[in-house]
DNA sequence: CGTAGTATTGAACCTTATCAAACAGAGTGG
DNA sequence: CCACTCTGTTTGATAAGGTTCAATACTACG
């Protein structure tokens, strides 16, 4: 990775919305750039951080795509999240001062990387800024708890609507269309992401395919029956309300 | 549950070494002490809370055992966690101020409840507090990771082993036996947090009795072949490292 | 244009879920 | 004290879902 002359702001970002100065008013938002100034590019495939790492900074994706790996002593893996612009992450095991989890580009992306200690300065200081950073972490922690549940309780189709449900509505917040998606990560990742192999992802594709809801064309997926999608995502539940 | 009158507090209780004043001096864990006063007994099968309750304490297992149960909208459920004496738990979704799970005594139980806002202020006036309070959080988020990676990438028979081998640790550090281990929690409760059914439970209860790993009479859990155990607990990572 | 990486598809196999039945233990009431 | 019920556990048979292995196709990239 390799640092890059300063950018626009918070304040022109058009992420700005979603991002660390989501909610905050023009003062409050100044605050924030104001520690966001460091910029870092990051080429395709290259970490941000690994396991192991130190730990002093959070990052908020300006733009691009990563995803956070969590591995295990034994050589277990598994894709934890995927970051798209303007999401923020690097915020696990920031108490224990070492990183538990690689952070690796699927695209040439760029971070600006916010210093969590004067981060937290900033928000003993001001309401609002405490407000989004305990915002920040009820979203993280939720979002890993639903993870945990649709891992546990669902089928891989389902997993898979989810999946492609999650990243369309995300994806549609940055201002992007929420049907014409262009996956950044292969089959391999997002079966990685999903627990399971790649070949049923693959297969899954093709059946949603066949069933009319998607069109897919490698990485260019396009979503024709957004209903239907949100149906299949469901499908286990009908079961449980029968019994 | 009930309210009770006061028991002894922190610097007496024998959960000391591991609960809200762990690793503190004897002034600090007064301090937690002060704060801890209210116990509350909840009766097997009650809850001390549920999801969407109002959110303002957390809690510590006095005695007991307590299973935290998530849910989705559409009725998709899943246990979380199990919590033993010494434990501490309620720390979820503490920034929305509402409970976003459900905790349910396994048995007759005891807790002590804590202020969370008290916490906080005690932890900005006191630095080991403010340790103590991130290493919980820390631990939380650990276990839950520990958690998502293992249903996620073992299967039945190695995540059953992982769940023994997990509770006679911490069995062990309450001053337990951690060999002869009583279980709390039915096979169906066991299946609920595991990811699978409870017939596939019961069925490898036997087949690690069969194989001399553990004997098993309902409950009541002899773990036989410690390393054993562990040994099946690792069993699919050859095959990961063959690949 | 050829090669490497990625994606799709098929077939056999294995794990786990599902359905069904039998069994054990804890109460309960006659 | 014994039958009876209720609940939780074990076990078996069968089916479905998903993995694994293998072959083929597509794309991108040098």
């Amino acid at each position: 990775m390799s640092d890059s002359a300063p950018t626009q702001g918070c304040t022109t970002c058009r992420n700005g919305h979603l991002c660390l100065s989501r909610g905050l008013n023009a003062r409050e938002a100044a605050l924030v750039e104001d520690i966001a100034q460091r910029k870092i590019r990051v080429k395709r495939g290259e970490s941000i951080f690994r396991c192991g790492d130190p730990l002093d900074e959070i990052y908020a994706v300006k733009y691009g795509t990563f995803k956070l790996t969590l591995g295990t002593a034994e050589g277990r893996e598994m894709i934890a999240a995927f970051y798209l612009s303007g999401d923020i992450f690097g915020t696990d095991g920031f108490e224990s001062d070492t990183r538990t989890s690689t952070a690796i580009a699927l695209e040439d992306s760029e971070v600006c990387a916010v210093s969590w200690k004067r981060l937290a300065e900033l928000a003993q200081q001001e309401g609002a800024i405490q407000k989004l950073v305990t915002q920040i972490f009820s979203t993280r922690i939720g979002r890993k708890q639903r993870l945990m549940l649709c891992l546990g309780s669902m089928r891989s189709e389902e997993r898979v609507a989810v999946f492609l449900l999650d990243l369309s509505e995300r994806l549609k917040e940055r201002g992007f269309s929420d049907r014409h998606i262009v996956l950044r990560m292969s089959r391999e990742e997002i079966a990685e992401h999903l627990a399971m192999q790649l070949e049923t992802v693959s297969r899954i594709f093709s059946s949603l395919a066949r069933e009319g809801i998607l069109r897919v064309n490698h990485r260019k997926i396009q979503i024709l029956d957004l209903q239907g999608l949100a149906t299949v995502a469901q499908a286990g539940v009908q079961k449980n309300r029968a019994f």
